[in-house]
RNA sequence: GCCGAGGUGACAGAGAGGCUAUGUGGCGGACUGCAGAUCCGUUUUACGGGAGUUCAAAUCUCCCCCUCGGCACCA
């Protein structure tokens, strides 16, 4: 699919603080790096806001033809690893490597399959290194009792993403007292090692990266001095992406390090931040076990990206209801059936149409699913009736809706739903058995034998399998 | 204090000056052995308050009120 002329992409950037055309910097070819997690715990439902944002994103930047390198990095050094190692006795390698796993599978739960590359802030050391010497080497940054400090007064710029004045920042700041600090902005772009700390090799000794340089070390390792999409959850802002600003900026004195800025809204249970001392975290390991994993990634595009969501179990049972009326719908959309009506292809294509204009503003993914739902209502309306030409297409327009939001309507737990229904079945049949009702119960038996499942009653009650059928041996 | 995001019907949430957003729920009806799904109708002055600009404002301007977030290693 290719964009029309008349509805250009637009986008929200934060660096001017408006919606813009979205133009990449080299052609048809997007760069766009995510800010990945901090692996020290399970990722929890704010992550997941985060990520399904950028995986729609960048789904539908590949619907529209656009090239797109989505590299995402992984902080797996850092203080919350080495405590949370040094609490478990453990290494921190160990803390990172399980946590870094068990992040791959909830992403892989709901479905966040865009990325393009996964970057350890380990696995770039040297090019960490290489960026701090010439922050060193410009007056940017210097060294102290074998740390190294990013002096935030030398960057003139400091402070144009968010919006905020240096000495506005210093009045509210609440930054922690390091004595060797020249300035209580300064932050560490490298941590001289304490005892017991990982560590690797530097000119100044032997320490640690500090948080902000790894991705810019890493994004131009990949992408160069300068890229198109660089993405974070609102709170990334400050200081943290401001500190990449001036990181890159200094080094390249190419302007800007990165053409969009987007962030998305955070995400708050029952009115309330997430965090540890409330006891609110909600993982997504855990959410998924109460809820289709689908359903909530519905749920998260269910409001725009950049707006807050607040997290109840109510608003959430309210979408688990649209989310099926959509999937109902779509059942019917491949059931068999021959009608003679065709409205359902028109509205099919005005609904297309509308779908991906709604997503071409800024990716308004709400908007887009309220014209989803104008499909919906016709397909139970005219469905039954229409001609098989008109049910293929609407039902074409829904799967491009699940390809670009990410839902994968053929869940993969067909396996656990068939074991259920076997459950029940032979439920049913020792009931009857019990009633002494044998015509059910043989029949039940004998049917079940001719899809290839042999039941056999044993004395710890009744058991399954699937048997070699006639047409796998006739293979 | 500074910066930012918001305040829209019972609830959730889109709104790009003029065009019933949408979803969920409630109520009434149709269908139905029951339940569910679906359909039809209904919930017919929703835009925090006040000024202003305009033929026209939820949308633009100004003032005020309220909520939430960030303010130095949080997605």
């Amino acid at each position: 699919m290719v964009a029309q002329e008349e509805s250009k992409l637009r986008v929200y950037n934060t660096l001017t603080a408006r919606i813009e055309e979205f133009r990449p910097i080299k052609g048809r070819r997007v760069r766009m790096f995510v800010c990945g997690p901090t692996v020290y715990d399970y990722s929890h439902l704010g992550h997941a806001r985060t990520y399904v944002a950028f995986d729609i994103v960048a789904r539908f930047l590949r619907k529209l033809g656009y090239s797109v390198f989505y590299l995402m990095n992984i902080t797996d050094i850092d203080d919350k690893i080495i405590k949370k190692a040094q609490e478990s006795g453990t290494t921190a390698q160990e803390i990172a490597d399980k946590y870094t796993e068990a992040f791959f599978e909830d992403m892989k739960t709901l479905n966040i399959t865009s990325v393009n590359l996964y970057a350890k802030a380990t696995d770039h050391i040297d090019e960490i290194i290489d960026q701090v010497s010439v922050l060193i080497d410009k007056g940017y940054a210097y060294e102290a009792n074998g740390s190294v400090y990013y002096e935030v007064r030398k960057f003139k710029d400091f402070g144009k993403l968010s919006g905020q004045s240096l000495e506005n920042l210093i009045a509210g700041a609440r930054v922690e007292v390091v004595e060797e600090k020249k300035n209580p902005e300064d932050f560490a772009l490298w941590k001289a090692k304490k005892e017991g700390e990982p560590f690797w090799q530097s000119p100044w000794g032997l320490g640690r990266p500090g948080w902000h340089v790894e991705d810019t070390a890493i994004t131009m390792t990949y992408f160069g001095a300068q890229y198109d999409i660089h993405g974070g959850a609102r709170d990334l802002i400050f200081p943290h992406h401001e500190a990449e600003i001036a990181i890159a900026e200094a080094i390249t004195g190419v302007k800007p390090f990165v053409k969009y800025w987007m962030h998305t809204g955070f995400l708050n249970i029952e009115g309330e931040k997430m965090s540890k001392s409330l006891g609110n975290i909600i993982r997504i390991r855990d959410i998924v076990k109460k809820y289709d994993p689908m359903a909530v990634r519905f749920y998260l595009a269910y409001t725009h990206y950049r707006k807050p969501i607040d997290f109840t179990t109510e608003t959430m049972d309210d979408v688990v209801r649209a989310y099926n009326r959509i999937m109902g719908a779509y059942r019917l959309l491949c059931e068999q059936s021959e009608g003679n009506k065709n409205e359902l292809a028109e509205r099919a294509d005005n609904v297309m149409h509308d779908f991906m204009k709604e997503m071409m503003y800024d990716f308004n993914t709400r908007n887009a699913i309220a014209s989803i739902f104008r499909l919906v209502d016709d397909v139970y309306k005219y469905g039954e009736d229409s001609t098989p030409q008109a049910k293929a297409k609407a039902r074409r327009v829904m799967e491009e809706f699940f390809d670009i939001i990410g839902i994968s309507p053929i869940i993969a737990t067909h396996a656990e739903i068939f074991e259920n229904i076997m459950d029940i079945l032979l439920s049913i049949r020792e009931e009857a058995r019990k009633r002494r009702d044998w015509e059910t119960a043989d029949k039940i038996r004998s049917e079940l034998k001719k899809i290839g499942i042999i039941v056999e009653d044993t004395a710890n009650g009744p058991r399954w399998k699937i048997g070699a059928s006639m047409r796998s041996i006739a293979n």
